[in-house]
DNA sequence: CAAAATAATCAGTTAAACTGATTATATAAT
DNA sequence: ATTATATAATCAGTTTAACTGATTATTTTG
């Protein structure tokens, strides 16, 4: 076995590639990729939140945020109102079309880790999971 | 603890995305990136393979090889000779300044792997290195 | 009230990977 | 042996995603 098929990087690297190669034949008859995905799935979550929280919170550039944000206005998932305590912020929401996009996805999405993780057993997958989010949380 | 932050695509992009980060500021210096830098371990650890070959393992597009390993060869890291034996590709040989590269960065770039991953204990990290090459076996 | 900070946006740039076509060489089929 | 097919590498051009730096509107601080 030699160094770079042992190295962290480059094996987190390829099992997302292969992953988000699949996400995408779910993700691309809805018009979005999985970074949209992730924060329509963070507006479900925590709903009048504003673009800079999430990006802060996904680490995704203030930019870039605006971009999907607009995207994700375009196709009707989310929708901008200005906060009223802040009106330089806006507070997104889910639409219910947003909603039934998640729902829509999410089994498939599901089920492409599960495939791409089967050669782990539940028990491993959910200490990958566990290791995981003890790393993520961290930083 | 919601869908987001528990999904393994998510989780993993984001642990990746850090270490990306980190690894830059290690191999920016001598003017690649962390491709380049797994293509040049792979050079050096099979001598001889060719561009297709190489792509065909790392998974890395045909055309990006090529932009790779031209840009190490300029840099003088790689020297491509046209194998005798199929004259249609080249046998890839890392040069000593190519090892000297490989050398002066690879601790900075475990460091690295190990700082992100500092919230797991060497056994943890010994058993999400073993369960990442099973899964990236199984590709 | 004036100055500094913040959220969102925009125009323009950079960087990476991909598409499809081409050249040179090798292999397979007649 | 000759023709047709396949393969390795390359090139020009495109696509895509993210980033930089500046701007506007609004809020907070001094």
């Amino acid at each position: 076995m030699n160094k770079l098929s042992q190295s962290y990087g480059f094996l987190l690297g390829k099992v997302l590639q292969q992953m988000e190669g699949k996400f995408a034949d779910t993700l691309s008859p809805f018009n979005i990729d999985a970074r949209q995905y992730g924060v329509l799935l963070f507006v479900q979550d925590k709903p009048y939140s504003s673009q800079k929280i999430i990006a802060d919170r996904l680490q995704i550039d203030r930019t870039t945020m605006v971009t999907h944000v607009d995207h994700l206005e375009t196709l009707g998932f989310v929708e901008r109102t200005k906060n009223p305590n802040d009106r330089r912020s806006y507070s997104l929401m889910i639409t219910d079309k947003g909603n039934s996009v998640l729902d829509s996805c999410w089994e498939f999405l599901t089920d492409t880790e599960s495939e791409v993780l089967s050669p782990l057993n539940e028990q491993e997958k959910q200490l990958l999971k566990d290791m995981l989010i003890k790393v993520w949380s961290s930083l």
